[in-house]
RNA sequence: GCGCCAGUAGCUCAGUGGAUUAGAGCGUCGCCCUGCGGAGGCGAAGGUCGCAGGUUCGAGUCCUGCCUGGCGCGCCA
């Protein structure tokens, strides 16, 4: 990273001033290098004066001066390369500008990268698993859970980006009461199908208490039929639920999956809850633990002791009384999976505000298996509140009728979906303004974004037309005339797609690609102001100096796709 | 009652402990089209960063207390 190569030069220069001895040897802390908020202030600069007087102030009692420091350090620091001018400015920080030869080169820099423009190497060697959206498979997905999977997606996206090795899961719970009530529901609407189309003797069955009741039962109930014809329908009521775990469970699981690549999101592996007790994983960590103490049985049930550990203030019941193991005894097993078994470096849950509760119970599960807790990472949102028309949507969950994620995307789009979900910080909650979001309007943030892309490919379209050499092509003499782009617009644009590695570093470090929006627009704005300055293709501008805008313009195509591809929507190459 | 999160411009939101002016978009008010997509660009007005203390050379950012709103504290998930 660029940054990392001006902290290495920094570092360098203070070492060489400490042994040529206009520095005392004592130790300082890391060099930390920032961005200055303003301009003028240069690309970067550091603040290593600062701490070093404090530092020295420590080890010797003795007040420096920062800004003898800094002088000290700038002197040591050596023009050339990347670095285009250093000086000391205000009470003692380091400014260092990039060298303009250097930022004109690093458009060839950008073109050679391509679609993995911007990629870095924090995370190699390293299997991060990333675990999100995970509703329960009872049916299509509330628009809520748009979020969740609009800020897994594009946080693995950025995982990938900074280099980590990065899988996608989706934990299908479908062991638990909430399916069981699911597939008693179905049942009742297949026999009424059957009932109704078969002729078939009323049974008056009704869904049962806290049973699903939406509309699209009726359609899984069809698809079943479809399948078994009304043979379920003449097996013993159990027997036949048993049978109809497995087909509603595909129809469930392949309807939420249809719905979540409607809008671009997928998963390398669909991981069921069942299988865990299939195999016996649950029942061998429930001993495991109870051999160790940690699991104990009081009142007829069997409880884990998670208030022995920090943050907990209670403890957990896994088995109850009745027998039947609580979703939690199946989480124990399924992390010892993620970790043990499949040994993920890190693991990211992402999960709604109202788990925030399971956060410390799952630490003290981390601590109980041994596994150092800093290994599992959660990554809380807030709610999505969804605004039509000045009004809140509102819908009554009792009758299941609920706005689906599905609905949501054929209503909006899924690339305003998407842009819209991910520009506010997880934990704020956000009033998603349908009715704006469709607008093809200024305020629309979105268009911005996708109309600069759409300018671009125009651009580089009516070059190819006007007799210019296929510009997606870098010509021979590239590093040459890229030597040209010297206006201030085309040297800001370059400066902005440079960010690109900081921006990813940044969404990784804070599990949050929200940054990534607001980089989208600026480095559009940026390009706005370049197409405004910088002429291309017209016939004051000499042909050199349009190819070398060409490239430019190429360039800042394949910077601002991949921020998109990165939050996951399209680059337009029209609108 | 306890815990977590939020409170920044009229609105929607960024903000990584540092340099006299805390940013963006929208909205408002002015400009810029004999030129590559005007779904654009330039400029202006607009802020007690919820309140009160504290730490620091320096606080929107860290600490404490309080106010307001949301969420959580089940043998639910």
């Amino acid at each position: 990273m660029i940054r990392d190569q001006i902290r290495q030069i920094v570092t360098e220069a203070v070492g060489s001033a400490q042994s040529s001895g206009n520095l005392p040897a004592v130790d300082f802390p890391p060099v930390e290098i920032e961005r200055p908020n303003q301009a003028d202030h240069g690309d970067y600069s550091s603040n290593f004066a600062l701490l070093a007087t404090s530092a020295i102030k420590k080890a010797t009692g003795q007040r420096a001066n920062p800004r003898q420091i800094a002088q000290s350090v700038v002197e040591n620091i050596p023009t050339g390369g990347l670095v285009g001018s250093v000086e000391l400015a205000g009470p003692g920080f380091i400014n260092i500008r990039l060298h303009e030869n250097w930022l004109q080169q690093s458009v060839l820099s950008v073109l050679e990268q391509g679609a993995s423009f911007g990629a870095i190497d924090r995370g190699k060697g390293q299997r991060w698993q990333v675990e999100y959206v995970s509703a329960n498979p009872t049916g299509p997905l509330h628009y809520g859970g748009g979020r969740n999977a609009v800020l897994g997606d594009a946080l693995a996206n950025v995982l990938e980006a900074a280099g980590y090795d990065v899988q996608r899961e989706f934990y299908v719970n479908d062991s638990g009461t909430q399916f069981q009530l699911f597939i008693e529901s179905l049942y009742v609407c297949y026999i009424q199908l059957c009932e109704e189309l078969d002729g078939l003797t009323k049974r008056n069955l009704e869904i049962p208490e806290g049973g699903y009741q939406g509309a699209y039962l009726h359609d899984y109930a069809k698809l079943v039929r479809e399948r078994r014809g009304d043979r379920l329908a003449h097996l013993e009521p159990g027997e036949a639920r048993a049978e109809l775990r497995e087909d509603g469970r595909e129809i469930v699981v392949r309807d939420i999956e249809d719905e979540l690549a409607s809008m671009g999101v997928t998963f390398d592996r669909w991981f069921s809850e069942k299988s865990l007790y299939d195999e016996g994983l649950v029942d061998q960590l429930l001993e495991q633990l109870s051999d160790k103490g940690e699991v104990i049985k009081r009142d007829g049930a069997l409880w884990f002791l998670a208030s022995s550990y920090p943050g907990n203030e209670k403890d957990e019941v896994v088995v109850r009384s009745n027998g039947a193991p609580t979703y939690f005894a199946s989480d124990i097993a399924y992390h010892y999976d993620k970790f043990v078994r499949r040994k993920f470096d890190r693991v990211i849950n992402v999960w709604a505000v109202d788990h925030q509760g399971h956060i410390p119970r799952m630490g003290a599960v981390m601590r109980a298996l041994e596994l150092d807790p800093e290994r599992l990472k959660i990554l809380l949102y807030n709610l999505v509140k969804l605004i039509r028309d000045g009004q809140e949507v509102k819908m009554s969950k009792r009758s299941g009728d609920i706005l689906t994620v599905r609905e949501v995307v054929e209503e909006v789009g899924p690339d305003a979906v998407r842009f819209m979900l991910l520009t506010t910080s997880p934990e704020r909650s956000i009033d998603f303004d349908m009715s704006l979001a469709v607008q093809r309007k200024n305020e629309n943030r979105v268009y911005y974004v996708q109309y600069g892309h759409a300018r671009i490919c125009s651009l580089l379209q009516r070059a190819a037309q006007s007799g210019h050499q296929n510009p997606e092509k870098v010509p021979d003499d590239a590093a040459e005339i890229v030597g040209l782009l010297s206006d201030p617009a085309e040297l800001t644009l370059i400066r902005r797609m440079l960010e690109m590695e900081e921006q990813i570093e940044l969404a990784v470090d804070r599990l949050s690609p929200h940054n990534l929006t607001y980089y989208a627009e600026d480095l559009t704005k940026t390009f706005s102001v370049f197409y405004e300055n910088c002429q291309v293709l017209h016939s004051d501008v000499p042909r050199d100096l349009a190819r070398a805008r060409l490239l430019l313009v190429l360039a800042a195509k394949t910077a601002l796709s991949r921020v998109l591809n990165l939050m996951g929507m399209s680059a337009p190459e029209e609108m």
